[in-house]
DNA sequence: GCACGGAAAAAATCAGACAATTGAGCCGCA
DNA sequence: TGCGGCTCAATTGTCTGATTTTTTCCGTGC
């Protein structure tokens, strides 16, 4: 697949399907097998892998992607399903397409940046320090802010679904499957508690994000830090309905989460920032 | 269009399109000409009245919508053009299509709430008063914190286009298109002063969608409030570097905005069934 | 009961043609 | 010279109809 960049034209080597008859085997490039959970169609798979290019800026902002016909081509297969492909791109705002002009990324201002595609697209490859850190920052906010407006709002049955989370979350530790779905569970208990369909959307996808890229650190070291005690705290200011101290809570469990999130490898600059009260 | 409901069948008018040579003019339901200044194309209008429908409630989650072949019919459209508006829901989280099954409205907490185009596609009809609720209160979390993390790190540059935008805003009033631009300006530049992409492009979607319900507002009754004190008095404390104040200020003309925006009229029965997790 | 395989339905993919949009260049006119 | 309108061509957009895959359902045999 060829892009052209306002420096010339960059390659990209990509097949998804061979001709038939030939013994050829099919390549696989990017996903296909690695996602053995969702079993993506072939336009979801193009999206997939010209989205995390894009967002790993592969291709930049104002870059013209190649013609359908050629793209299709390039990649064996048929124009229907790369057009699919570039409608969902579309969609989630990654580019832009008119005819005469041809398909080109969009400034990256207008990425749905929060679409839980993107997201995960945006984390693949090796999350941008940066990046991580913004997004750490409007976890902080919102779902301390989340938090506090649970205390007010839960219902006895929420609170529920909250303990018998941490109490599987204590049994299973993080380092299972099981333990970090009771930690899902937890979280998205309590932003249920909210009431707002929002920030629910909101946050669930953040933290998916946020999950993924956590996987990382049980592989390099084990355990750093006992995390019940932390949602504990939480719980229990959301069960004596004090919203000021559920909120606090919830903003140091954030930051020991951050804290427990390794730095991406390559990261340079890495200035500090202030963070908001 | 038919849809299938739990109840039986739901019907629904629409044709884009009138064969050739007979002296049909063309219909246009619901957009295309509505849309002046985007120019839609065919998909993307399909996607943006099924859309519509969906987040309104006339397609129940779990609805099974008509297959490809008889929708494209009903609607006189290619087969094409639907499949890519169903791609494009697809991909904001609205439907879901698997072989043999069909293409089925997925529950509400898969939806991608925050989207840009689900967020303008849920207030199209009659914004429900709730929702609207959810609305206010998100934007007052994430912007008044986006206010005070301004505060600390806002450039002169910055500073100056929020004065700038300001000033506009006090010349032309909030009646004029150029005074709305404005005060989109304004709020803009106050997130890029916060230097996290996240904020930025979970607030610009959210002020859209506000922006296009407050609209109504200036029609029914004549500028409820001078809305330039409130915006200075931000202004100044980002300018003093007052996170505190900041934060307060901007949480204040958030409630004032959301008492300026008009109640919607009727909130008709857009409940969500409860379904089955 | 359960594993296995066949059948059918719907989406998924393919192929190739034709239409619509739009930017660029050209031309003529004031 | 400058500007408005015209034509042209490139690229996406739309259409049609066939073929392939995926998935559910159902039977069949163990």
């Amino acid at each position: 697949m060829l892009i052209r960049t306002a420096a010339g034209w960059k390659s990209r080597a990509l097949v998804y399907n061979a001709p038939k008859g030939t013994g050829m085997k099919k390549l696989v490039p990017f996903g296909r097998t690695r996602t053995v959970s969702k079993a993506l169609r072939l336009h979801g798979t193009i999206a997939r892998d010209l989205g995390v290019a894009i967002t790993a800026g592969e291709y930049q902002p104002g870059d013209l992607l190649t013609g359908e016909i050629a793209s299709s081509e390039e990649l064996a297969v048929s124009r229907t399903a790369y057009r699919e492909a570039v409608r969902i791109l579309a969609a989630k705002g990654l580019v832009e397409s008119k005819p005469k002009v041809g398909t080109k990324v969009t400034s990256r201002d207008r990425w749905h940046l929060l679409d839980p595609d993107v997201l995960a697209w945006a984390f693949e490859s090796d999350p941008d320090l940066e990046l991580l850190e913004s997004l750490f920052e409007l976890r902080d906010i919102v779902e301390s802010a989340a938090a506090a407006l649970a205390a007010t709002r839960r219902t006895t049955e929420q609170l529920d679904a909250m303990r018998d989370a941490i109490e599987r979350m204590a049994h299973h530790t993080l380092a299972t499957p099981e333990g970090r779905q009771a930690d899902q569970d937890f979280h998205a208990a309590l932003l249920a508690a909210t009431g707002n369909p929002y920030i629910v959307s909101l946050t669930t996808g953040v933290n998916a994000a946020v999950n993924t890229t956590t996987v990382f650190k049980q592989r390099e070291r084990p355990l750093p830090r006992d995390p019940v005690p932390d949602h504990l705290r939480v719980f229990q200011a959301v069960a004596d309905r004090d919203a000021v101290r559920a909120q606090q809570e919830m903003s140091t469990l954030v930051h020991l989460a951050r804290q427990d999130t390794p730095v991406p490898p390559r990261s340079k600059d890495r200035r500090t920032r202030i963070r908001p009260v």
